[in-house]
This record gives structure tokens, sequence and C-alpha cells, in this order.
DNA sequence: AATGGATTTAGACTTGGTCTAAAAAAACTA
DNA sequence: TAGTTTTTTTAGACCAAGTCTAAATCCATT
């Protein structure tokens, strides 16, 4: 366990990223701020094998990065068309309904709802 | 109507894209086959409107680049954690279990199920 | 402390996609 | 139809997210 990668841990699990979704950037100027000199490489780097590993999940937006989440319990995102902002929805049963209708071992899932929050349907 | 995005629709609704899933650079290489001169930015110009305009829709991968498929109707895709491979699966009465769930009105949703296909089965 | 495998680093590089400004084409109008 | 305006296309520069590389460093084990 290196000095880099501990940081990184504590950062998922730490206040700030509970229930967010943070972009590899985000989370590299983070750990910045623990350890002013860690380099990008590395940041990305333990991102893919905290993916590999399962510690945390990689949510592919709609715009042009992608999102990391620390929660490990599946569920779905719901996204706004309008701003972007990306909100947990958990869906129970959802794996097992998807393994009964493909007909397949389902792994895991992704489940993106579109949707207009209240804040941007006010803007209309 | 120019002539670049009449190729691009003819290009959708083709057999070779029936039913598949391409890159924005293979639809480009398709459109240079009946256009060589074709510039990038015109496919690319002519995508974006052309899934804002709900003629095709866009797929963000698991991996670093989109997907378009010419499928009007809503549906999910079953992706092969092996080799990559996307495959269409529909799942009827999902929009309005996701509306039911989430409680806002569900524009559309992007589903992807990650599983390993028989081929990739074999091989391990 | 010495060894050797794993990790980190800086920065160049790749890639998918966007932007820009000029040219061309299409649409509109009288 | 000619003239004007608007839209689209073009070439290529540009951008941003992420990957790669090779050298340096770290860390665990003995």
């Amino acid at each position: 366990m290196t000095k880099q990668r501990a940081i990184m841990l504590s950062i998922f699990r730490s206040d700030a990223c509970r229930g967010t979704h943070k972009t590899a950037d985000e989370i590299l100027a983070l750990a910045r701020q623990k350890m002013p000199g860690i380099s990008r490489a590395t940041v990305y780097n333990n991102l893919r094998s905290m993916e590999e590993e399962g510690l945390i999940r990689r949510i592919t937006g709609d715009g042009d990065c992608d999102f990391y989440d620390s929660s490990f319990e599946l569920h779905g995102h719901m996204i706004c068309t309008g701003c972007g902002m990306i909100t947990d929805v958990s869906i129970p049963g959802l794996l097992d309904e998807f393994k009964k209708i493909s007909g397949v071992d389902v792994e895991s899932y992704e489940v993106k709802l579109r949707y207009l929050c209240e804040d941007c349907k006010a803007l209309i």
C-alpha cells in the first residue's frame, strides 16, 4: 500500500465524496490538496485499479469525461438533460429482472435516466 | 437537405447499419465511400443534429468513443465484458417502470447490461 | 542493508471530438 | 430570375481526457 493509494482511498471514504460523482480531475485536485506533487498518471492508474477491484464504480456520463462513485451497491443514475446534475436512484430487484429478460448471467448494469430537474424546468 | 446529410441518412437506413452500432469514425469511413472528400466536421455535425432530432441514438460505450444506432424504439444494450460486442435487448414497459420508481418524468433511458458472451466464456 | 518487483513520476503522446473562419450551397425575396 | 441572406461545409488548427514510456523511487522480503 503506497502513500498515494492510501490518500485516494481516504478521499473516496471521506464525507466530501459520499454520494457524489466526481471526475478524475476532481479526484486529482483533492489528492493534490493532501500531496501536492502527486502525478496525474498515478491518480489515473489507481482509479483504474480501484475500479477493477470493485472499490469504486465508473460512470460514463453524457459529457466528455467519466465520473467516479464510491458507492458499492448497484444503483442507477438520473441525469438532468438541462444542467447535467447526476443523482443516484436505487432500483431494487432490477438485476434479477435484467437476468430474466436477457436470458444471460448479467454481471452488473448501468442505468441512466434522462429527465429535466425542477430547477431546469423552472427556467423554461 | 444537403447532399452530405442525405448520404448520412442513407447510410443509417442501409442494411449495413441495421441493428449495428457504429462509431463516428466508422460512419465517416462509410460516408467517404460515397463522397470521398466529405469533411470530418460535417459528419460529426450531422451526427449531433441527427441525434438532437431523434433520428439516431448515441450510446456512450465502455470504451473511449461513442456509438450510433439507427433504431428508433427505446431499447437497452448488452455489452460483453470480454470482447466488447454490443447487442440490442428490448425491455418492454421499462420506461414506465423507471418513471414510477424515480417519481419524475423520465424522457429516455440508457441501459447497459454487462455480461460475458458465449464465445468469451469458452476462452476461459 | 541488499535485492528485486511494483509503483510513481514528468511529460510526451494519442485519440475522439470541437472550433474557427472562409468558401460554398441552399433558401428566401422581390 | 437575380440578388440577398442564411445555413452548411470545409480544412485544419485546436482542445481535453486519458494513456504510454522510461527512468527514478518506493516498498517488502530476506
